[in-house]
DNA sequence: ATTGCTGCAAAACGTTTGCACCTAT
DNA sequence: ATAGGTGCAAACGTTTTGCAGCAAT
């Protein structure tokens, strides 16, 4: 078990909504918390197959679920139509710009935008419980646009 | 054909791209603008087959994708997996705030949020093209909340 | 005449489910 | 002992694709 506080948070949740404490359930956080960035489910699961686990795939997606309620991971949607996840322990909160061109995403941080949350809900009659920011653009710089680069390449 | 203008501006879009001029396009066009509210793809194939309309699926996937290039629709992304649309045509852009309880949704607009669309992508150096903004959030009021009313009345 | 578009069905894709077995409680 | 979790494969729902015929240019 490679992230104790990590671990504990799963443990506590998991007692506390009295479902089983497995291995299965570690493993998957270790993985969700060491992949570097933005993954799917099934990519998590590759990379844990590429690994030699042994955790199913179904195994994956349940456990990400938990994950998600627990805070430990955020989930994320850029548009495409796939659920993506990210590690949000000991992460700041923060929100994407995507180019449309080139696919790079890019995390920002703005303050301004947690006010605006809680000012809408406020005014409508909502409890806040998360919100998703995502910027689509194109790169303003071409020759670091790698889309830009692959086309003019081949 | 039920609204002139928007199909000027689908026909020279068309034109522009060297794109065909097919009246099944245009047939995609009117259900889309009169569809009231978000719609996927085969909700409005389905809405369309209802009303004796041979346009096959593939088309409507097809045509709903030129449609949101030319800014006629908007896609939208309420963070299940299924792409959404809406028509934008005549329409104040807006955002969008949903109960996970009831699965509500409730537009809104909010000036703040397009400035800060632009002060990011200055200081990052991208050019804006589009955002997507939603809040997730739960009614406060139980008592007009569908999700705790339909949990009392069964 | 030449492409590009259409309709159909099949395939693809990410995700969920049913079920028999296993294991944490 | 028992209920909840796991792994596997099959099913699911949405979207995309291949292809033959059709229609806009």
């Amino acid at each position: 078990m490679k992230n104790d506080q990590a671990s504990d948070i799963l443990r506590e949740y998991l007692k506390r909504e009295n479902n089983r404490i497995t291995p299965e359930r570690f493993e998957v956080l270790d993985a969700a918390l060491e992949f570097d960035g933005h993954f799917s489910a099934d990519e998590l699961y590759i990379s844990m197959k590429n690994r030699n686990s042994r955790v199913s795939r179904a195994t994956v997606y349940k456990t990400l679920e938990i994950l998600a309620s627990c805070d430990l991971i955020s989930p994320r949607n850029f548009g495409d139509n796939m659920k993506r996840y990210e590690s949000s322990f000991k992460r700041q909160n923060h929100d994407h710009l995507i180019c449309m061109d080139c696919g790079r995403i890019v995390e920002f941080v703005n303050p301004k935008i947690a006010k605006i949350q809680t000012d809408i809900c406020d005014e409508l009659g909502f409890e806040p419980s998360s919100y998703s920011f995502n910027l689509f653009t194109r790169c303003k710089n071409k020759k670091t646009c790698k889309y830009y680069n692959d086309k003019t390449n081949s």
